[in-house]
DNA sequence: AACTATTTATAAGA
DNA sequence: TTCTTATAAATAGTT
C-alpha cells in the first residue's frame, strides 16, 4: 500500500527503515485493537523497535501478562496430565540438545577436547580459526585506522 | 477496506464475527511478520479466538517466550515481579538465555559480528583464537607423528 | 471459498 | 518529523 511494491526483506536504508517502522507499528497496533474489539478476541502484541523501545497492545501490563499466562497454559489444558507438559518438554529438550551441540563446537573453537578429531577435522578447524583470526585482526586494524582518522581530523 | 465502513465495536452477528476474525487474524499475522522482517523489529503476537483457539507470530514458542521475557525485564522496574516463577516456563527461558549467550560468543569465534567489539575485546578474542589455533596445530602434528610411528613400526 | 467495490494502509515525495 | 498523495493491500459485503 504505497507508491510501489515492497519485497519482504529487511529495508537496507536506515532512515527508510525507521520511518517504515514508525508507520507500520502504528498500523499494526491499530489493527490489533480492531481485531480484539470487532471480533471479541484476546490479543497481545509486543513490539521492540530495533533500538529497543517498547510498544504494546493493550497498553496495560496486566492484560499482556494475562494473555501470555493463558498462552503458557494453553498446551497444558486438554485433560491428560501426562501429556500436558509434552509440548514444552519436547521443545525444552530440543533446545537443550542445540545448546549442548553449540557448547561442544565452542570448546573446539577454544582448542579444547580436540582428542576425538581426525586430521581432516583438525584441518577444517584450523582453517576456521585462521579465517576468524584474520577477520578479528582486520577489524582491529580498521578500528585503529578510524581512531587515527578522527584524531587527525580533530587536530 | 471493504464495501462499507465499519465502526469499532463488537460485531453482533456471530457468523460475520467469525468470518471477520478469520480474515483479519490472517492479515494481522501477516503484518506482524512484515514489520519484523522489513524493520528488523522484535515482534510477538498472541491471539485467542473467541472460542479459545490460539494463533501466534512467530509460531515457535521459544521466540514468544524470549520476547515476553524481554518485555517483563523492560517493564519490571516496579511491583509485579513474582507473578510466575514456576515450572517449565522459567527453566526454558533460562536455558534460552544461556543458549543465546553461547551462540553470540560462538559467532565471534567464527569472526562474525565483530562490529560491536572494542579494540581491547578484539585483542582478547585474537589471543583466544591464536591459542586455539596453536592447540589445533599441535594436535594435528601429534596425530601425524603417531601415524608415522605406527607406519614405521609395521614396516 | 471466490470475487470485487471500497476503504485503508502506506511508500515516496515535499 | 508531519503532511500529502498516488498506489498497493486489506477486507466487507456479496456470490
Amino acid at each position: 500500500m504505497g507508491r510501489g511494491r515492497v519485497e519482504l526483506k529487511r529495508i537496507e536504508n536506515k532512515i527508510n527503515r525507521q520511518v517504515t517502522f514508525s508507520k507500520r507499528k502504528t498500523g499494526l497496533l491499530k489493527k490489533a485493537k480492531e481485531l480484539s474489539v470487532l471480533c471479541d478476541a484476546e490479543v497481545a502484541l509486543v513490539i521492540f523497535s530495533p533500538r529497543g523501545k517498547l510498544f504494546t497492545f493493550p497498553d496495560d501490563a496486566q492484560s499482556i501478562i494475562k494473555t501470555y499466562d493463558r498462552y503458557r497454559k494453553y498446551s497444558n489444558q486438554d485433560g491428560n496430565v501426562e501429556l500436558e507438559n509434552q509440548g514444552w518438554y519436547q521443545e525444552m529438550s530440543k533446545l537443550n540438545e542445540k545448546y549442548e551441540a553449540v557448547q561442544k563446537t565452542q570448546r573446539r573453537l577454544h582448542g579444547e577436547d580436540l582428542g576425538p578429531l581426525s586430521i581432516k577435522e583438525l584441518q577444517i578447524l584450523e582453517e576456521q580459526l585462521e579465517k576468524a583470526l584474520s577477520q578479528a585482526r582486520q577489524r582491529k586494524t580498521q578500528l585503529i585506522i578510524d581512531m587515527w582518522k578522527s584524531f587527525a581530523k580533530s587536530n
